[in-house]
RNA sequence: GGAGAGGUGGCCGAGUGGUCGAUGGCACCUGUCUUGAAAACAGGACACCCGCAAGGGUGCGCAGGUUCGAAUCCUGUCCUCUCCUCCA
């Protein structure tokens, strides 16, 4: 959330950014008022506290006549304490309500833009494959070859499920192991092996809830969530801590799967493994101190860019404009992988495999995430940032689409193929 | 799931109704001493909120309650540990 101070101190700034985020301007407004009725509850019920604080020392040492005297007097100031305190947690709890929801300030070099076509391309690396025949969507390619069985999932789950069978399960296993190991050895991260259900402060701690409840899978019972993302439980494990200096930053890297209810998108990629309710990422998480987080975005995304260089797969940078962008980043980078025949009769498409993205200290103030500049000075915030590395699905798409060949078969990237058996090709057994 | 013990500052650990935000130790910062460091000694130093400041308020897992007053008493809840039970 963002700094309660920057309302008060600078509320115009705070509404410029607010309309350039595609947001109600307004709310700064409201949440200005609601501040204030705050902190006139507490000033007031704060100075009736010094009083009966004071006067409940005195009563200590008091003599027993004196005391039930003043005990009446004090009684009636102390029901008035309680009546001040139940009307500000009133108005704190619709403040902070608010404030959950409002967006993160865009970085000044965010594009303004309202959808996908305000993007700017930043970059395109590496050549489109030329085909001597007409390319066929993954689909095709994965159910042929007996490496990817759709109707299964479907059987098993329901829509927006699959199986992967044999070499496909192994090839995406190869991508996760190669992946982990990419970013551990050549990019210094650390692996963690988190949970794949997380209590709700968590999500609040992200952003996740209480905006975009609807997307989450929720077991009511014991009130674990699934995560969507590996963001959740790598922003969340230092929250509520103050780190010290030398401990940062933080570099974690972890495989899950994510689950999604894809409320949102019902109806959209319906076709292949695109869009699943549980798919597998590579996720990087960084905390670093402030004056950092720019330089590690862009350290973030090359990381992630690393991936793709590797697979030899070509992809284009994408910076996403205000209003295509996660609402509480403040700045953001997709990654897109071509992908030949994705769209079936239409052919190419760009598919995003990966987001990139700053959040400053606007994640880290929800998750109470700080840490401490000099040994014995004042705690400060940290800022987060995250970017997947990258997502399975789709560079498995990737890959059956732009590396195959006419006889049905798939080669195998140079790089999976230590974690394939020496194998260099997927064909049909 | 059953029985018991416990959750206090960066860490360890005292404290069972009123000068307790909390004794002590470790770690930390400053100074003296030293060529420098260590040691020793002296001093400082929790976090959050309101306030220009002076100052005030809140925080002893969390949420309620009793009381003029709660770390301390009561209720609920979460978590940790030990034993039993069960299990990949």
């Amino acid at each position: 959330m963002l700094d309660i101070r920057l309302f008060r101190d600078q509320p115009d700034w705070v509404k410029a950014g607010l309309t350039r985020a595609g947001s109600d301007p307004s709310v700064v407004d409201k949440v200005r008022s609601l501040d204030e009725r705050v902190r006139a509850c507490k000033t007031e019920a704060e100075s009736k506290k010094a009083k009966i604080n004071s006067a409940s020392k005195a009563l200590g040492k008091a003599s027993p006549e004196e005391r039930d005297s003043k005990r009446a007097e004090l009684r009636l100031l102390g029901d008035s304490i309680t009546e001040l305190d139940a009307q500000r947690s009133v108005v704190e709890s619709e403040l902070n309500t608010l404030l959950l929801e409002i967006p993160n300030i865009p970085d000044e070099r965010v594009p303004q833009g309202k959808d996908e076509s305000d993007n700017v391309i930043v970059r395109t690396v590496g050549d489109l494959p030329k085909f001597d025949f007409k390319p066929k969507p993954h689909w095709e390619v994965g159910t042929n070859l007996g490496i990817l069985d759709i109707e299964s999932g479907i059987k098993l789950s329901g829509s927006r499920f699959y199986v992967l069978k044999g070499l496909g399960a192994a090839l995406q296993r190869a991508l996760i192991s190669w992946m982990l190991d990419l970013h551990i050895e050549k990019h210094g991260y650390t692996e963690i092996y988190p949970p794949f259900v997380v209590k709700k402060e968590c999500l609040y701690g992200t952003g996740q809830l209480p905006k975009f409840e609807d997307n989450l899978y929720h077991d009511i019972e014991d009130d674990f969530w699934l995560v969507p993302t590996a963001e959740v439980p790598l922003t969340n494990i230092h929250r509520d801590e103050i780190l010290d200096n030398s401990s940062v930053p933080v570099n974690y890297v972890a495989y899950t799967p994510c689950f999604r209810r894809e409320k949102m998108s019902a109806g959209r990629d319906v076709r292949g493994i695109k869009r699943g309710h549980q798919f597998d990422k590579i996720e990087m998480v960084k905390l670093c101190t402030p004056d950092l987080s720019n330089q590690e975005l862009d350290n973030l995304l090359d990381n992630a860019e690393d991936v793709c260089r590797g697979l030899k797969l070509p992809y284009r940078v994408v910076l996403v404009c205000t209003g295509e962008k996660g609402e509480f980043n403040s700045m953001q980078y997709d990654i897109e992988m071509y992908a030949p025949a994705s769209k079936g009769e239409e052919g190419e498409e760009w598919l995003e495999v990966s987001s990139c993205s700053n959040f400053r200290d606007y994640q880290a103030r929800r998750t109470n995430l700080r840490y401490r500049p000099e040994p014995s000075a004042k705690p400060e915030f940290l800022h987060t940032l995250n970017g997947s590395g990258l997502a399975l699905p789709r560079v498995m798409i990737a890959i059956m689409e732009n590396n195959q060949n006419e006889d049905g078969s798939i080669t195998i990237p140079e790089v999976l193929r230590p974690y394939m058996h020496g194998r260099d090709k997927i064909t049909k057994l």
